[in-house]
DNA sequence: ACGCACGATTTTTTT
DNA sequence: AATCGTGCGT
């Protein structure tokens, strides 16, 4: 389909032209339609008024989603800027950006993340909360534990006890149920909450000190301001006349009242989501915003997609089998008039090398089929899983990428960098100014630090201010004191790089630290892999910088701030894709292999006890299972390493709740395991040599230039009289030698 | 101030 | 098994 210019078909008048009633869809704008299923040409086309897409898995969601803002777009006369289309990842919302954009030109629409949004509107409007300005810093989950860890100490408590991770998850519920915590049975409240609600106090005090936000506030202010500030909210609900939420089932409490708020001026909201799907109720997502729509929203509209596009009949019918056994939900019909496939393999395996090892052979099989890597991936429920999975397949020789795990912001050299950077914008973060007052070693220790502090906390003033301060270093001596100086020189310098591009003040902050000089001197195992990363990151400025000249150095902290572990995801290279269930919601693959299905993983141990519990990790399942196009593998080990020592496991429940006729290479308890039909290996033709003469149904004759590898990894190179050189995999190939 | 050794603790899932 | 924090010795 061409490109459809909206400019065009909106007319010069762009002012007066989206308060037009919309002139009857241009021919382009009719072919958005052309090759959409009735209720999904419904939903494209529903203009005024809320909306709820039920959209059951692989049920064209996405497609529906973009069609619908290149029809508001190019059939209804509205301008970009006019619509709000929130995503559950940057990641689908740079996807969505690209497909709509395919469909047509325009310039300002607004599509991103909850998160990302608000932080859009903050840094505009945050100057009315008085604390902060709009040169916050956003903190990550590691920034807030450390806060958390000084703030318990300077308190006084154990940190043993009170761990900073744990005093997070429940600031971070408090501050979600904008409640405080519950009292015990017996009336009074607990010593751990009461000193919760202490540090809880401390750390607001420390986070407005530091002029930060963690991921909590972006939602909370936002709505903060908006309830505060009607008129700003209300400048943003006329601005945004159409607002869309993507994976609605998985929004929270502060989410939906964002929402709301966006679209208090016009009612124009539509949601699409799949209570099926909801697997973010650990963190706060309430399947009510779903389930109740039709109550909150007057006059709504509700349009099913039920017919699956995405996978062949086994896997649906599987995935369908496993989710009816949960008793909270709502019946649904998804179809497809896709083939029935393979059956689902079960694969029963001793310990995780050998599943990993399984797996690995299963995909090696596959590929002597003519799948490539990039169409398989492995799926997990918790990320220590990941490294096994990884030994094998290394070992087997198959590419593959990993999503998550050890995140590539949260490494060393990469959160010294940023928190300078962080530093020359901000210079009241107190956690970034910590991090590098002594990176690299000036002979700066804890102690200095500590008087350091000392004197910026008399004062109310923040840590860089006290490194300035030739009054606050006169209480250090020695080295410290010298390097105490060094580094408050080193901000001096640095400072008018607050303004530049991102690459350049990386650079600027590399020369200046000596920072690969200090890399260098690290004995340190994977330095050359540190390094390594240090070039991403200039590489990543550099992008960033060419991709939005405008945004700079700020843009960009703000970007890499809200980056997730699925944003990094690369579909394109040729790799088998290793990641957490979690992870793997919205995408799909056409051979997919759920590792660990095991009581106590899959369910996890941590959800057992309640039943909400078990039905949300059958909902995690089930999304696994639905990334399946073509091919589902299902394995589960006998014995696990855990916490260094091997633990038997059992099956998990959720195996036996598959169809039986849906399942194929199951091994009961005890008995041998099977193998799947696919992987043999077909006897090698002793007459396939270099330069034999071959026939092959699709290319016709040939002559074999190069032969390689062996078993279901043998290649052959062969010259077709029509179609050039292949290489092609003589298990999938089937190559008659027709002489020499 | 810094390096090393020992011991404790860890594993949900993520914006 | 591996990481992280603590305490001790230099």
């Amino acid at each position: 389909m061409p490109p459809i210019d909206w400019t065009d078909i909106v007319s010069t008048d762009a002012a007066g032209a989206a308060n037009r009633p919309a002139e009857g869809p241009s021919e382009q704008a009719r072919e958005l339609l052309a090759d959409l299923n009735p209720p999904q040409s419904e939903a494209v086309q529903h203009v005024e008024g809320p909306l709820l897409i039920l959209a059951g898995a692989g049920s064209g969601k996405t497609r529906v989603i973009t069609r619908r803002v290149a029809w508001l777009l190019s059939a209804c006369g509205v301008r970009p800027h006019e619509i709000l289309a929130i995503t559950f990842t940057n990641k689908a919302a740079r996807e969505m950006r690209e497909r709509v954009e395919k469909l047509v030109t325009f310039r300002g629409l607004w599509i991103s993340t909850f998160h990302s949004t608000c932080a859009r509107i903050l840094r505009r409007e945050i100057g009315v909360l008085s604390g902060w300005s709009r040169d916050f810093t956003i903190y990550d989950t590691h920034d807030k534990n450390q806060l958390l860890k000084k703030i318990v100490s300077d308190l006084g408590y154990d940190l043993t006890r009170f761990r900073p991770a744990m005093l997070g998850g429940w600031i971070s519920e408090w501050k979600n149920d904008a409640a405080v915590p519950a009292a015990d049975e017996d009336g009074g409240m607990s010593m751990e909450h009461e000193v919760g609600q202490r540090v809880f106090r401390s750390y607001e005090e420390a986070m407005r000190r530091n002029n930060a936000l963690d991921f909590d506030d972006l939602l909370l202010k936002t709505q903060e301001i908006f309830r505060s500030h009607p008129g700003v909210k209300d400048s943003y609900a006329s601005r945004f006349r159409f607002v869309m939420v993507d994976e609605y089932q998985d929004t929270n409490r502060v989410q939906y009242g964002l929402t709301r708020a966006f679209a208090s001026a016009h009612g124009n909201f539509a949601a699409c989501g799949d209570p099926d799907q909801s697997i973010y109720a650990w963190r706060g997502a309430d399947v009510r915003n779903i389930l109740d729509f039709e109550a909150d929203f007057a006059n709504a509209k509700v349009i099913k997609l039920e017919q699956n596009y995405r996978s062949v009949g086994n896997v649906l019918k599987a995935a369908q089998g496993v989710i009816a056994h949960n008793a909270s939900r709502k019946e649904k019909d998804l179809w497809t008039d896709r083939g029935d496939g393979e059956k689902i393999g079960v694969l029963v395996c001793a310990d995780e090398n050998d599943e990993g090892d399984e797996i690995a052979r299963q995909i090696r099989a596959l590929l002597a089929h003519g799948k490539r890597a990039d169409e398989c991936a492995v799926f997990y429920r918790v990320n220590f899983m990941q490294r096994a999975l990884e030994r094998a397949l290394r070992l087997a020789g198959i590419p593959y990428q990993v999503v998550g795990g050890l995140e590539f912001y949260a490494r060393r050299e990469i959160k010294d960098l940023v928190s300078y950077l962080h530093l020359l914008v901000n210079p009241a973060d107190d956690v970034a100014c910590a991090r590098v007052l002594n990176v690299p070693q000036r002979g700066v220790g804890e102690k200095s630090v500590e008087k350091l502090y000392a004197w910026a906390e008399e004062r109310g003033v923040p840590l860089s201010v006290a490194a300035k301060s030739e009054e606050a270093r006169a209480r250090l001596r020695g080295r410290a004191k010298k390097g105490v100086e060094a580094f408050a020189g080193l901000l001096e310098l640095l400072s008018p790089y607050a303004e530049a591009s991102a690459a350049e003040a990386l650079d600027r902050v590399i020369d200046e630290t000596e920072y690969y000089a200090y890399l260098g001197q690290l004995s340190d195992a994977d330095q050359v892999a540190r390094d390594e990363n240090v070039d991403e990151l200039r590489a990543h400025a550099e992008t960033y910088d060419r991709d939005s000249p405008e945004a700079k150095l700020r843009g960009f902290l703000q970007d890499i701030a809200l980056v997730s572990d699925i944003d990094t995801f690369e579909e394109e290279v040729e790799r088998v894709t290793l990641m957490t269930l979690h992870s793997a919601k919205g995408l799909e693959f056409p051979v997919v292999f759920i590792a660990g299905m095991e009581e106590e993983l899959l369910p996890h141990a941590r959800s057992i006890e309640s039943d909400a519990g078990i039905e949300e990790e059958r909902r995690l399942v089930y999304v696994g299972m639905t990334r399946a196009k073509e091919r589902l593998f299902l394995t589960r080990a006998e014995w696990r390493f855990h916490f260094g020592e091997s633990i038997p496991r059992i099956a998990s429940r959720f195996l036996e709740e598959l169809p039986v006729d849906l399942v194929e290479g199951v091994a009961s308890e005890g008995e041998e395991e099977q193998v799947l039909g696919v992987f043999d290996a077909p006897e090698a033709d002793p007459g396939l040599v270099v330069g034999a003469r071959v026939e092959h149904d699709h290319f016709g004759t040939g002559k074999v230039e190069r032969l390689s590898g062996s078993g279901i990894n043998a290649r052959a190179s062969v010259r077709f009289t029509r179609h050039g050189t292949k290489e092609l995999l003589l298990t999938y190939a089937k190559l008659r030698v027709i002489g020499q």
